[in-house]
RNA sequence: GCACUUGUAGCUCAAUUGGAUAGAGCACCUGACUACGGAUCAGGAGGUUAGGGGUUCGACUCCCUUCAAGUGCACCA
């Protein structure tokens, strides 16, 4: 579309004798109610016409009829130029840009993307938050890595800390002995059942402490079981070999168990980190802050940087022992990062509760002057909250992914043998669909909600598999698979002089805006708006496919053309669809 | 208390980043195959965009204010 805008540059100097500025040319998709496919919004031109909207309107219009080959018609409704573009200008972008293999593929654009996301605790399985994190980590870079950069996806894994040990204590002193293998529990399960556990014996000891008559404050304190736990912690953190080989032993188990479940849900990581391997890190930066006075010591010898120039406030980064607090390791770690790749930008994904840490972070950061700093992007989601209010796993009150993937795929299952399409499919053939139908639905019903949203989940109320959803989306290819298989010669022919119906020049126009959505959707890290595209495209296909007849078109030369189109809308939905990793069938 | 985020149809979400009469899905009502797949399509009903003020040709969008919800404000991570 960018000959318009040259169009309407060269039209306004012509006509006005001003040279305009492209950020004041809007031009959008004209509305569904009036006639033309592209809109020209005149207001912001009248300074330099001088005259009314729709004359200008008109003029300029009148201009383009005159000058471009492209445009068939025009007409002027208030302050808005609406024009038809030929139909020869629609097969051609049909023919010659979205039939191209090359379409909606970018060029690389020479920029390295980091994309952290998942980050688990090792002392718990996965749960519906975690969905939302890993869903939105494993898109977001997808969708980068299509609008051309190279992307490394990264998981910082918080595999050591208190919590961890409190599993490991728990399981050391009630478990007898279980693992995996003697218990058939999945081991990321196995090891939240003894975080549970801790966690109940731990009140337990409490109360009986509250009973003794000691304070509340000091039971949580003294309860033998906490510490016993901060006593392993440090025994961790002086190498002792036996709480160490614990730590091992069952943090390999919960590897084992994400690693599953990571699987089942379809992302993926090029680079592990370990927070056992960065938690002392960022100590140098310290140093060097105070060197460039950008932090300062008070006289505990305690080490804060000054914010409240930004808004902010004084922030702590180094305690008056010496050691680390959480921004320390944040800091180094951004600079391991940095120092293994070299990246220009870097996201992570992180749930909303911690945006102060992060505007904090990346404001040090940058006020240091570190390379790639300026490249720093938090992708904040919303909670995902339950009709009953929070998740708490401690509180057992959490929606586990296991289980929900699970669900999903028998609710798959339960529509899928009602409909009584696929009864000639292999038993492996129908298990793979219903988790392609299953996660098809999850993940579209929690990517087409923009991530800063929160977002409500009932558990009771299923996931629709009608509609605005996944299956929908998927249904819709699969049956541009089906017609397709019903043609046996692939149409070669590349011209086509019959008139456009408007279902057919509708569906052109969608198609054809797919790589800028691909570029807004890179831009602003959202997946949702691919989500919605695709998802009008879809209803736009589905729309097409009833009213127009493509196997016993009226010509064969319409057949071959509509055969065509059919081809571009699968290619285009499949490929979208992708990005956010949701896989479509050839049948369902 | 202070800061950040959110508030759109009964419910779940959109709205091309300031553009036309605010659009979809679910639920409800009505219709459509001896036609390429009915997990579909067409239509109906449903709105003071939380309330109030302002900015301008134009505001769901920007500013101020009130209200509601969520999150954060540890020498925790």
């Amino acid at each position: 579309m960018k000959f318009i805008f040259d169009a309407v540059i060269k039209a306004v100097k012509e006509l006005y004798g001003t040279d305009i500025d492209l950020a004041i040319i809007n031009i959008q998709e004209t509305r569904k109610e009036f006639v033309g496919q592209v809109t020209l919004v005149t207001f912001p031109l009248i300074k330099f016409s001088k005259k009314s909207p729709e004359q200008t309107g008109n003029e300029i219009g009148e201009y383009f009829a005159n000058n471009l080959t492209e445009i068939a018609g025009f007409n002027v409704v208030k302050g808005f130029l609406n024009l038809s573009l030929t139909d020869s200008f629609w097969t051609n972008k049909l023919f010659n840009e979205i039939l191209d293999p090359k379409f909606a593929q970018f060029k690389l654009n020479g920029k390295k993307v980091m994309v952290e996301y998942s980050s688990p605790n090792t002392n718990k399985p996965l749960h519906l938050g975690h969905i939302r994190n890993n869903l939105l980590g494993f898109s977001v870079a997808e969708i980068l890595a299509a609008a051309g950069y190279e992307v490394v996806k990264t998981n910082l894994v918080n595999d050591r800390g208190i919590h961890i040990c409190k599993s490991m204590l728990a399981w050391q002193k009630f478990g007898n002995g279980e693992t995996p293998n003697s218990s058939g529990l999945k081991g990321d399960h196995l090891v939240g059942k003894y975080y549970v556990l801790f966690d109940k014996e731990y009140k337990k000891q409490i109360e009986a402490l509250i009973a003794a008559g000691n304070s509340e404050e000091e039971s949580k304190k003294n309860a033998p079981l906490i510490i016993e736990a901060q006593e392993m912690l440090l025994k961790w953190e002086a190498g002792d070999p036996d709480v160490i080989s614990l730590w091992k032993t069952m943090n390999s188990w919960v590897y084992e168990g994400f690693t599953e479940t990571y699987k089942t849900l379809g992302v993926n990581f090029d680079k592990f980190y370990f927070e056992s391997g960065t938690y002392l890190l960022g100590k140098d930066i310290i140093e060097e802050g105070l060197q460039k006075g950008v932090f300062f010591k008070k006289e505990d010898s305690s080490v804060w940087i000054d914010l409240t120039d930004e808004g902010l406030d004084q922030k702590l980064l180094l305690r008056s022992d010496g050691t680390s607090v959480y921004m320390t390791q944040d800091l180094g770690t951004a600079q391991l990062k940095y120092n293994d790749f070299h990246m220009d930008k870097s996201i992570y994904v992180v749930g909303n509760e911690q945006d102060y840490h992060f505007k904090v972070l990346f404001t040090i950061l940058k006020k240091l002057g570190k390379e790639g700093a300026a490249g720093l992007f938090h992708l904040s989601y919303g909670m995902v909250d339950l009709p009953s209010g929070k998740m708490k796993s401690r509180e057992g009150t959490v929606v586990d992914a296991d289980d929900l993937m699970n669900e999903m795929q028998q609710t798959a299952r339960v529509h899928t043998e009602n409909l009584g399409k696929i009864n000639d499919f292999a038993d492996e053939e129908k298990m793979e669909l219903y988790h392609t139908i299953g996660l098809g639905a999850l993940k579209y019903f929690l990517l087409k909600v923009d991530p800063k949203k929160r977002l409500l989940f009932d558990p009771n109320e299923s996931v629709d598999f009608q509609g605005h959803t996944g299956p929908f989306i998927q249904y819709t290819h699969a049956r541009i698979r089906s017609v397709l298989n019903r043609v046996d010669v692939v149409p070669t022919e590349y011209v086509y002089n019959e008139k456009l119906d408007s279902e057919e020049r509708d569906l052109i126009v969608a198609l054809s805006n797919y790589p800028e959505v691909i570029q807004t959707a890179a831009e602003g890290y959202s997946p949702a708006i691919i989500a919605n595209y695709v998802y009008d495209l879809a209803k736009i296909y589905n729309k097409f496919y009833h009213e127009k007849s493509i196997l016993q078109a009226e010509s064969d030369e319409i057949k071959q053309f509509r055969i065509k189109l059919t081809i571009a809308s699968g290619k285009v939905v499949k490929h979208a669809m992708n990005l956010l990793g949701i896989e479509v069938p050839e049948r369902m």
